[in-house]
DNA sequence: TATTGTTATACTCTATAACTATA
DNA sequence: TATAGTTATAGAGTATAACAATA
């Protein structure tokens, strides 16, 4: 059983500055220990990719496209929870990058595709990515992150459902 | 064992609009879904604290304070993480609804603490941060989220040092 | 009428550099 | 020289509303 009361008992991780150490009952909450844990797997992925001069975003775009050639990018923005409207920047910036390009499908809709330069990309941060994500789950017994993986689609699925 | 693979084969969790179902390798990468995770636990929680008219920074750092009578704000930025220009926002946002105040403690650094005011507001913001984290901790196995607090805090750890 | 892409805009959180006044 | 608070600024991600063109 986990403690989840918020009585001023805990004391978990904390940062390693020179002031005193705080009590801080937050650490015993689910949705604080997840804010932290993937603000820094989202740092450390970044400055993984930092030399492709892409976000996190435009690269996580760039595999969805790749995987899914003639993809519209209002599908790529719900299968990653983007919002159409903040998909334009991100599919506007991999085009410039000569990326990704597209053809009009439908009148209304476009079909992309990554170019030859966009998969070579793809290769190489798949590379890295796979890199980043061996450094973090090394950290954890197999059995933990088979949770994990069990665990965070659950969480995900409670309002997962009318996104755009 | 988790297929940590990028090939294009998993599904998993997705957005319900109106496209086709796109492959998405991403779904296997534990920062992904650390991401979109922790982004629905925070827009549930922004949405059970929004009577308060505060932000989920604001609760939680109101919530520290409250623990740690005559901290200071760059205390309680080490421990959530916060940069000390970060923390002067909040800090005065606090002040100005009358739920925290400070007096000067050293020439340099200020004593905080919360009002009368405050404290009833951490009250019942209390309730409200446990009814969100009991509809998503209902979820999970035990054993599973037990995993999820073991987990997280390592994955923290791994780039936790230089915060400040 | 509904959908795709788009624009404009605002909000939240985060990051860095530099300043001040203390210590 | 280091620390606490501050200012200014930029970046990244997200949110909403509204529009044009198309279906």
């Amino acid at each position: 059983m986990v403690d989840s009361s918020l009585s001023p008992s805990s004391s978990g991780p904390q940062a390693s500055g020179g002031g005193r150490l705080l009590a801080n009952s937050v650490e015993q909450l689910l949705g604080y220990q997840l804010r932290r844990a993937s603000a820094v797997m989202m740092a450390d992925l970044a400055r993984e990719l930092g030399d492709f001069e892409l976000r996190p975003a435009e690269v996580t775009a760039l595999l969805v496209v790749s995987e899914n050639p003639a993809c519209s990018q209002t599908e790529v923005g719900q299968t990653l929870g983007i919002k159409r409207a903040n998909m334009v920047p991100i599919v506007s910036r991999l085009m410039e990058r000569g990326l990704v390009d597209r053809e009009r499908a439908d009148g209304r809709s476009h079909a992309l595709r990554v170019t030859e330069a966009g998969a070579a990309l793809v290769r190489e941060a798949q590379a890295r990515i796979q890199r980043h994500e061996q450094r973090f789950s090394a950290l954890l017994d197999p059995a933990v992150l088979e949770a994990l993986f069990k665990a965070l689609p659950l969480i995900r699925a409670q309002r997962d459902e009318e996104e755009s």
